[in-house]
DNA sequence: GTCCAGCGTA
DNA sequence: TACGCTGGAC
């Protein structure tokens, strides 16, 4: 999808709103925001005067996935470790995780990373940071809706922005009721957004809307009282708000059993492993993971028509061998089958059957926690299987993991336990 | 406890 | 179009 180029005549789109409907929506947003938007974000601390591309780019990147309270002290902890766009791209990964850790989507650190070095590339050829809508879009991680606030918040040129809050208040106030994860309503929503956004002060109407969305036009309980838009909002009209943005229902998600093993060493340390860079947790670091394969339903005589009560797919073990363990968790999990007594021991040091749920994007994950103590010479040897597969590991105590490993939450709450 | 938002990439 | 994570809303 691309961002629509600028066009205040794209005469093949209509509005659901007269002319002076939509030469007044800026002018009232802008009112609004003057007097109560919030203008003390750190990212926007800078913008009155010089333009910040860095903490733009960095900031917007972050809010991608998470809301402003959450972001507040990871953004302040990157600012201060990398205050520059060179500090992070040479940075190593690992600190860069570290900093990350607990966000979630972390190819999305991981294309931060490979964003920082491009950037520097282009600054160190062009003495400065991309300015145009497609130069952003060149970056790792950047789409159209972050290009579009980094043009108009971060180097204070024109920008149109349309992300998910933008998007909820038009669908509002336009009463925009198709699928909004379909193309033609996404190209329909840019082309309002173009529409609205004034071309001398997109910077300060991008700040607006996302302001908007997330203080007045929020998802549920939306305050239409102090709306500077209630007057013509399509949806207020019918009390229809929270019936937008129209989205497609989700579908279910199914359940995943994983053990994860916590192998310890005389010495109190832990097996842990760096994740490979695709897939999830990519890049941080995890306990060792046994894919469980179990046949999901309601044990209970519920005869409920849920997710639940849809087995697995019935797969071979080899299948399942394949898609369920990374390469090291393969070689652990031969390794503990080829000695008979490891294994056996992880079963009977059972700690705790009650696993912890962990929910993902496609799938639950119930993840049960097992101790298993290694002597010098177990350790060596499992340590050598895994040097000579170049699989990145450490043994390490859980405080020290914790403090230098970019760990993911259910890690957290796994040694929590 | 369960559901949901959020944007870019392969 | 499938997939990635977590906190907060309900």
């Amino acid at each position: 999808m691309t961002q629509p180029t600028a066009n205040s005549e794209s005469s093949d789109i209509t509005f659901n709103h007269t002319t002076p409907s939509l030469n007044s929506f800026a002018p009232r947003l802008l009112d609004w925001f003057a007097e109560n938007g919030r203008h003390d974000l750190p990212w926007q601390q800078h913008q009155t005067d010089t333009p910040n591309p860095y903490v733009v780019w960095l900031s917007e990147v972050m809010l991608q996935q998470t809301q402003v309270t959450t972001v507040l002290p990871y953004f302040a902890r990157f600012m201060d470790t990398f205050p520059t766009v060179q500090d992070l791209a040479a940075a190593d990964w690992d600190l860069v995780a570290e900093h990350w850790a607990g966000l979630g989507y972390y190819a999305r650190a991981r294309n931060l990373h490979k964003g920082a070095k491009q950037l520097v590339e282009i600054i160190d050829e062009t003495r400065g940071f991309p300015q145009t809508l497609s130069g952003w879009e060149a970056i790792s991680g950047v789409g159209p809706s972050t290009a579009g606030a980094i043009m108009a918040m971060g180097l204070h040129r024109y920008g149109v922005i349309c992300d998910g809050n933008v998007k909820r208040v038009l669908t509002r106030w336009a009463a925009i009721d198709g699928d909004i994860t379909k193309s033609a309503t996404t190209k329909e929503l840019w082309a309002l957004a173009e529409r609205l956004t004034p071309v001398d002060d997109s910077r300060l109407f991008a700040q607006a809307m996302m302001d908007m969305g997330a203080t007045l036009c929020t998802r549920s309980k939306p305050a239409c009282l102090l709306c500077p838009l209630k007057d013509d909002c399509l949806a207020h009209a019918e009390g229809r708000e929270t019936d937008y943005p129209v989205k497609a229902k989700k579908q279910p998600k199914p359940s995943k059993f994983s053990d994860a093993l916590l192998i310890e060493s005389l010495d109190h340390d832990m097996l842990w492993l760096q994740r490979p860079d695709n897939g999830i947790w990519g890049g941080l670091w995890s306990l060792p993971l046994q894919f469980v394969e179990k046949v999901t339903g309601k044990i209970t005589g519920k005869s409920q028509n849920t997710a639940n009560d849809t087995p697995l797919d019935v797969r071979s073990n080899e299948k399942v061998y394949e898609t369920e363990f990374t390469t090291a968790e393969q070689i652990i999990n031969e390794w503990l089958t080829e000695n008979k007594l490891v294994a056996e021991s992880i079963s009977s040091t059972l700690l705790d059957d009650d696993p912890i749920k962990h929910s993902l994007t496609h799938f639950h994950w119930y993840l049960t926690p097992r101790k298993l103590t290694v002597d010098a010479a177990q350790m060596n040897e499992l340590s050598e299987k895994l040097a000579a597969a170049e699989i990145t590991f450490k043994w390490l105590t859980e405080q020290k993991a914790q403090d230098s490993l970019g760990l993911p939450r259910a890690m957290e709450k796994l040694i929590e336990r």
